[in-house]
DNA sequence: TCAAGAACGTA
DNA sequence: CGTACGTTCTTGAA
């Protein structure tokens, strides 16, 4: 151990350690699920953690080759030369490990033109003569010259980096015979491969080892090698030269010009919630409570603060309540909610609490407030409204939801709840009881000191939502919440009946199937195990093996199809049956448990589900009911209308992407495709192929129509071809024929990338932003993800603002004109409302208006409007 | 008991 | 090697 009176100044080769890391660790077990390699930022991160809690170094610093370019490659081109190009995978993870270390506040150096190493030396050349204790760690072996009684070199053993031999100048002498500054002579002697240095042929560690013993210095021996006999004498003589240049280059530079001197390294605290950001996002999860413990609790710079003063909730009566609320203009609010009815109201204000236990009284006092537009700021506000929506209570005013506010300024960073909010914009900690205790030790916040962190979560996000960020917040997203609310209360009836027979009938048919299957196959197995599956289809049936997944070989519907193909057997056919049987009666079954008494399913959307802006649906997900096959359809059959209404009315814009498409781009060929009045895929079929619209086959129709909904998602001529089953070079032609008659698409979605690369950011129509960091990472696969993420977010999420705004309209324009038909059902591009008797033609103006009026697009929003008993029925 | 992966439903 | 979601099941590790 170092002598604890003396500063101890640690620095790290990052290059050379993290390159060790790299080929040390699997990379299966290191990939992000977008496909970013993290083994040689976890094996370096992990090492270094380890060193920091071991060595407990006071000064730190890690240092960085910059580039292959170097003095040394100046002097000597072959330098290095030989080196296989270090891998891209490796590279990639280079600004992220920087990143990190960034975050955990560690300083990382580097300089054009000069290696880690020299880095190395001149720092721990400074820190020896200013009275540091220094480690260097690196896996060079030419650190060893930097050896002596201050400097201590940490070196990985062969096997990767988490053993480190420790060389101070007794184990130098030790192992390699010599004293440490006379090493780079032994290495100038004997060639370094690695660094394509070669030295005298023959003569290897021993006998450069005795040299020196024997000359006393490497110089001399130079000077003096035509005493020395024999074939290695020769050769000594003949490569004079090649010697004094590997002594020239693996001198390591120890007067560097650097930016900072030892004492500007000490260990400063690290920025929590960065670690904790870049850590979630790299998928590390162990790596985290090892940082924090290695650098010590009491180190976190940004660590939430656990000691807040909160101020005190006064008890008050609900007319005392009352009279304070109405006493300031704005307040932040909580309800405390219990099996869906408040339990207990909170408010804050000004640093100022009040509450009190909810009653019929404390209902009857509130109601008025709770009604009016006086301004109310809550946090996750939609259950809140639901359960004063059950009470007859409609609120009013809301002006801010903090939880709306962090995912539009975060959308691929949920941070779901309010103490992820506290913790991020306030640096505090919001005090939570302990649920897995009976009697938790902490006490949790009251409701309104909830409400008081709500109201300061608030003032810190109002400063960093940008103006268009906050629009969609007032203007879309809150009208939104309370229509959701609305369409979550009421729910939507769906007949038992219907599901449990059509359950009945695909259980006796799966079990059919599978008894057959089994025949053919000649023994029973678990269809549902891909596993077991893997090794009838080939193994027992010796099919051809498929495109390789992460644990085996695929079976996927689209595999299966193929092989169907190639290698017909009928047990493919009824595999694929039964999957489909099995997989329709999954779904008639989540959606047949979650009836309610009244035969309503209820469903959840989540407001801060999507990055693009979209809802989406949980609990059971009501968004994706099978549609596609006719007998699937009967599971919509089942959705019905309700008691005391009349009908389903549903309403969907059609081709909705493709208009946004034609008015962001500005197309010609689009904008007149979508005003002529023409079937669209029909138009541009006969564009593309140089026909008239009456002789597009339906063959190209499905080419066009795949081509045109490929292009809102980034397709390339690879994807087309493998969704139309053509040749690559056929999809190839018809994206060229695509482009050259709708050429401002392309040049529209290139645009929109480089314009998103340049501000970090997407945009919609109505200025709803997307980030993507991704788009500048040197990881291909990672930025070319996020290329067409960033093509498809404008569009998709333009499309979600649209169909929100018509929503929340539509939803208004039934309750002001006092109608009781109401929006049921939200998927994406089509709306489900239920008409009372009587109301069908209001309805249907209000729905066919605000659909329609929306947005103000350069083409008209198109919409198609059905009636029936059932979904199903009502989607003709 | 939990997390990950495969598969598959929707727009 | 096409975007955005949620659910179910199996499997293997904890």
């Amino acid at each position: 151990m170092t002598d604890s009176a003396k500063p101890t100044l640690m620095v790290v080769d990052g290059h050379s350690l993290a390159y060790r890391a790299f080929f040390a660790l699997p990379v299966d077990n290191f990939t992000t699920k977008d496909n970013q390699h993290t083994n040689a930022i976890y094996g370096f991160l992990s090492m270094l953690v380890n060193l920091i809690k071991a060595e407990q170094p006071t000064h730190l610093a890690i240092a960085f080759d910059t580039s292959r370019h170097s003095f040394r490659t100046d002097e000597y081109p072959e330098y290095k030369a030989t080196r296989s190009e270090t891998p891209q995978e490796f590279r990639g993870q280079i600004p992220l490990l920087q990143d990190c270390l960034a975050a955990m506040s560690i300083p990382v150096l580097t300089k054009e033109g000069i290696e880690a190493d020299d880095i190395l030396a001149t720092l721990s050349t400074q820190g020896a003569e200013q009275g540091y204790d220094v480690l260097v760690v690196s896996g060079d072996r030419d650190t060893i010259q930097l050896v002596n009684d201050e400097i201590t070199l940490l070196y990985p053993n062969v096997q990767g980096v988490s053993q480190l031999k420790r060389y101070d100048p007794t184990t130098v002498q030790e192992r390699y015979g010599v004293r440490p500054e006379q090493y780079p002579d032994i290495a100038a002697l004997v060639g370094e491969t690695s660094d394509n240095l070669p030295g005298v042929p023959k003569v290897g560690e021993k006998t450069a080892v005795k040299w020196l013993t024997q000359f006393g210095s490497l110089d001399e021996l130079l000077d003096r090698a035509d005493e020395i006999k024999g074939v290695v004498g020769g050769n000594l003589r003949d490569h004079i030269d090649d010697v004094r240049r590997n002594r020239k280059l693996n001198r390591l530079l120890r007067d560097v010009e650097l930016p900072v001197a030892p004492a500007d390294l000490a260990v400063t605290p690290i920025d929590a919630r960065a670690v904790r950001d870049i850590f979630a996002r790299l998928e590390f999860r162990t790596l985290l409570p090892r940082v924090f413990e290695a650098v010590g609790a009491g180190e976190v710079a940004d660590d939430p603060a656990t000691d807040v003063e909160l101020p005190a909730p006064a008890q008050v009566t609900p007319d005392e309540f009352l009279s304070w609320v109405e006493s300031h203009d704005e307040v932040a609010l909580r309800l405390v909610i219990q099996s869906g009815a408040p339990t207990r109201i909170g408010v804050a204000a000004e640093g100022e609490l009040r509450e009190l236990d909810w009653s019929d009284d404390v209902a009857s006092a509130l109601r008025g407030w709770l009604e009016s537009d006086r301004p109310k700021i809550l946090h996750d506000a939609k259950p809140q409204v639901k359960a004063l929506l059950r009470l007859g209570i409609r609120l009013s005013g809301l002006v801010y939801d903090t939880s709306l506010a962090g995912w539009l300024l975060r959308p691929s960073f949920p941070d779901k709840t309010l103490a992820d909010l506290v913790e991020r914009y306030l640096g505090e900690k919001l005090p939570e009881a302990d649920p897995s205790q009976l009697v938790p030790e902490t006490e949790g916040a009251t409701p309104s000191q909830e409400a008081w962190f709500a109201l300061r979560v608030a003032a810190a996000l109002r400063d960093d939502l940008p103006e268009s960020v906050a629009t969609v917040l007032t203007d879309i997203e809150l009208p939104t919440l309370l229509t959701l609310a609305d369409m979550e209360v009421a729910g939507v009836a769906v007949s038992h009946e219907v599901l449990s027979t059509f359950s009945t009938e695909l259980a006796t048919r799966a079990d059919g199937i599978a008894q057959e299957a089994f025949g053919i196959v000649g023994r029973e197995f678990n269809l549902g195990s891909p596993k077991q599956l893997q090794e009838v289809l080939f193994e027992d049936l010796q099919l051809p093996k498929t495109r390789k997944t992460k644990t085996g070989y695929s079976t996927d519907a689209a595999v299966l199809a193929d092989l169907q193909e190639s290698h017909p057997h009928p047990f493919l056919g009824l595999l694929l049956q039964h999957r489909e049987a099995t997989k329709l009666r999954q779904i008639i079954e989540s959606l047949d448990v979650a009836i309610g008494p009244d035969h309503r399913v209820r469903t959840t959307y989540v407001q801060t589900g999507s990055q693009t802006g979209r809802l989406s649906s949980t609990d059971p997900n009501l968004q994706n009911i099978p549609v596609r096959t006719e007998e699937s359809r009967r599971i919509r059959s089942a959705f019905q209308v309700g008691d005391e209404y009349e009908a389903l009315l549903t309403a969907d814009y059609s081709q909705i992407e493709m208009r946004i498409m034609a008015h962001l781009s500005g197309d010609e060929g689009l904008i007149e495709a979508f005003n002529s009045g023409e079937d669209l895929h029909r138009f541009v079929g006969a564009r593309v192929f140089g026909v008239d619209p009456a002789d597009v086959t339906a063959a190209m129709r499905t080419k066009v129509k795949a081509m045109s909904y490929g292009l809102v998602y980034g397709l390339s001529a690879f994807g087309l071809s493998k969704q139309l089953r053509i040749e690559q070079s056929e999809a190839k032609q018809l994206m060229i024929e695509y482009f050259a008659r709708f050429g401002a698409v392309r040049d529209y979605l290139r645009a929109s990338v480089l314009a998103a690369r340049e501000v970090g950011y997407t945009e919609t129509i109505f200025g709803r932003r997307r980030p993507f960091p991704d788009l500048a990472s040197p990881n291909r696969v990672l930025r070319e993800n996020a290329e067409r993420a960033a093509l498809n977010a404008p569009i998709q999420g333009s499309a979600a603002d649209i169909m929100k705004i018509a929503l929340f309209h539509i939803h208004d324009d039934l309750r002001t004109e006092g109608l009781t038909s109401r929006v049921l059902l939200q998927i994406h591009d089509e709306l489900v409302v239920e008409v009372a008797p009587g109301e069908w033609d209001a309805a249907e103006r209000i729905v066919r208006q605000r659909m329609g009026d929306a947005a103000d697009l350069t083409v008209p929003l198109d919409v198609q409007v059905g009636r029936g008993q059932d979904w199903n029925e009502a989607a003709h």
